[in-house]
DNA sequence: GTTTATAAACTAATTATGTTAGTTTTGTGC
DNA sequence: GCACAAAACTAACATAATTAGTTTATAAAC
């Protein structure tokens, strides 16, 4: 026999909705009876782990943000420069391609009273600032570097998220070239001591 | 005295719909009985113009690609190659963050069965290709150009609208960078022979 | 100008979803 | 075993999309 925990958590909660947004391929298709009707609850005792739809969003991006940043971690893992940056943009669009529910979630901007969400952008923009000191890049070089960057990768996931895309091969091929070609931009503008003074600091937006 | 033409038509309905959900900034601002509300008519009464929600975005979608495309064929209007992709992209931008509402279904692929927004899709897919020529690109070469610029566009463009962007004058050089660095590598792929058989014609995929 | 046909409005009612209030159950620590 | 707190439940409501059936109004035909 099974023994049915009951007494859920909001961990719980949270990973179930995340595979049914995963399934379903969009949050919106994640509702709140579908979501307590998997957990086996009435949709009412959900409010008992989270505060109501729009936390149940929140909840959803901290969890995605997290997954995606452990997976870019693991992607850049004892490699630097344009190496890390290849293998962390695979792992950024094969994330967006596994997850196409809860992808989108983590584009999500932190609001000033979402700590746990703001704390994750940061580390974001931290681990993006390190492979991008690696390429030589610092300051606001690597500011629009890192902006550049993750519109390309967001661009790219979010096209392929749309689309059908029936020629699946040569999707590869696209995405490969597009980051070559804005690495070797960068470097190169680099090189050409492109514009921009040399530093300072970090930005103040975490969102880079 | 105002003479209140009442009978409305499909257009009309759609051009309020469209304005609705830029003030609201979100298509899912636009709910059918705020819809109703704008027009003075009741909820219901709208299903003689639109065959429901869907079809009502479905709407959207082709008004909103048929102007965007139509900036896009202005900014380039009588420029070719660098300066040509240039004043697209900067109107591009500008689509997406004057439609914030508007814009998101821009993206969205055509259905088999829904002949209008295939053929907008084709033009503007003709439209990049034809600066992509200007450019020197054509055939694989020219449609893994165009995904890439998409990418970067949309990319850039929906970064843009999530964020709130603090430093809002370090945008437009992230954005001016990003453009020319791509365009640059494009050429220079190009120019030192880059992979890829010539040409063969048009891709299937009207997404290019 | 009246008639008539059709398009477009209306009211009423149904279903689905998110949410709140108030109540009961259940598990854990003493 | 008891008491308290967490988590489940039922009941009820508001909003939204949608359908059915009815009335109104415009525009064309006579």
């Amino acid at each position: 026999m099974v023994v049915k925990s009951r007494r859920l958590n909001r961990k719980l909660v949270l990973a179930q909705a995340a595979q049914l947004a995963d399934a379903a391929g969009d949050v919106q298709g994640v509702t709140l009876a579908a979501l307590a009707q998997a957990l086996e609850i009435r949709a009412p005792s959900l409010y008992n782990h989270v505060a109501g739809l729009e936390d149940l969003h929140y909840g959803l991006a901290v969890y995605g943000v997290r997954q995606l940043l452990a997976e870019l971690r693991q992607a850049a893992q004892g490699k630097v420069g344009r190496a890390a940056i290849l293998d962390m943009a695979a792992a950024y669009r094969g994330f967006a391609r596994t997850h196409p529910g809860l992808y989108p979630l983590t584009l999500r901007a932190p609001e000033a009273d979402q700590a746990e969400l703001m704390a994750l952008a940061q580390e974001f923009l931290q681990l993006l600032q390190l492979v991008m000191a690696s390429l030589g890049l610092e300051g606001d070089e690597a500011i629009h570097a890192i902006r550049g960057l993750r519109a390309i990768l967001h661009g790219f996931a979010a096209l392929e998220a749309v689309e059908g895309y029936k020629m699946a091969l040569n999707l590869d091929e696209s995405f490969r070239r597009l980051v070559d070609v804005y690495l070797d931009g960068l470097v190169r503008a680099d090189a050409t001591g492109n514009a921009s003074a040399p530093a300072i600091g970090v930005a103040t937006s975490p969102q880079g």
